[in-house]
DNA sequence: TAACAGTATGTAATAATATAACATTTATAA
DNA sequence: TTATAAATGTTATATTATTACATACTGTTA
């Protein structure tokens, strides 16, 4: 029986805004939302989403500069994360192939570097922007 | 024979500069360094770096907002970047490994998405920060 | 050559993203 | 209970990146 994490006040409002989100969301569009929620400063934000991001219920789309919830529940601490990203509508997607995690995971090569961590970022067209 | 392309003024000199780093630059810090080759505002070094990633002579560390000279000549357009980062001294180099990329450019999932582009960023300990 | 289009530059102002520093409070556990 | 870690509140500031507008350079083609 694994010990589950309790997000704090900040943390849970943050995140249930991220979760309801169908788009990937910026720090500050967050920390507007949830301003009549008492969080006024942009550290509490940044502070709850360090956390959101370390025990791996959210993940930051580095390229982008914004946040999305987790969409693989078995993603519970963060070290191996892959996204699709259209460049027409920004629609933003979490990959979740086994196959894909393993290879990454298990990547080595003659640098004598041992992985810990990975994020993989692909961009592209979606299907609906394809076909427009 | 194709067609080469030459470097402005300000993109050669950022290049460069960057080239000659042992480590990513953060786009201020060019700034500060090239500020005595008359290159005095932000906008100057955004605007060679954009310039520098679109046709591949550099790439941006997402993760890290930095700039690193390609080290694969193959790269020519960078459409298929993969890094290793050490999380210890912050070391990062680009890993040029033709399965990897063949891998990952041919990856395709249920999603419809035809993937154009990707990046990739690996993180760990490097060999001297291992033994340390 | 002259006119044009495309690319690059210069400069000022400002927007957007993120952290430092310090005081206080709340939760957890020995 | 007392100590420790984690979270919060607040102000100020640092860092990263873009908008807007004016000008200059480069190569192409009428
Ligand atoms: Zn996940
Ligand atoms: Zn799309
Ligand atoms: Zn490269
Ligand atoms: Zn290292």
């Amino acid at each position: 029986m694994e010990k589950q994490y309790t997000m704090s006040k900040n943390q849970k409002i943050i995140f249930d805004l991220i979760d309801k989100s169908s788009e990937p969301m910026k720090a500050y569009s967050i920390l507007f939302n949830v301003q009549k929620k008492g969080i006024k400063a942009p550290l509490q934000v940044y502070r709850a989403l360090d956390k959101l991001v370390e025990i791996g219920k959210i993940h930051k789309i580095e390229s982008r500069n914004a946040f999305i919830a987790c969409q693989n529940s078995s993603c519970q601490i963060s070290k191996a994360t892959a996204f699709s990203i259209c460049e027409s509508c920004e629609n933003v997607s979490e990959i979740s192939n086994s196959k894909l995690s393993k290879y990454l995971s298990n990547f080595a090569d003659e640098s004598g570097m041992k992985y810990s961590k990975y994020n993989l970022e692909f961009f592209g067209l979606c299907k609906k922007c394809k076909s427009k």
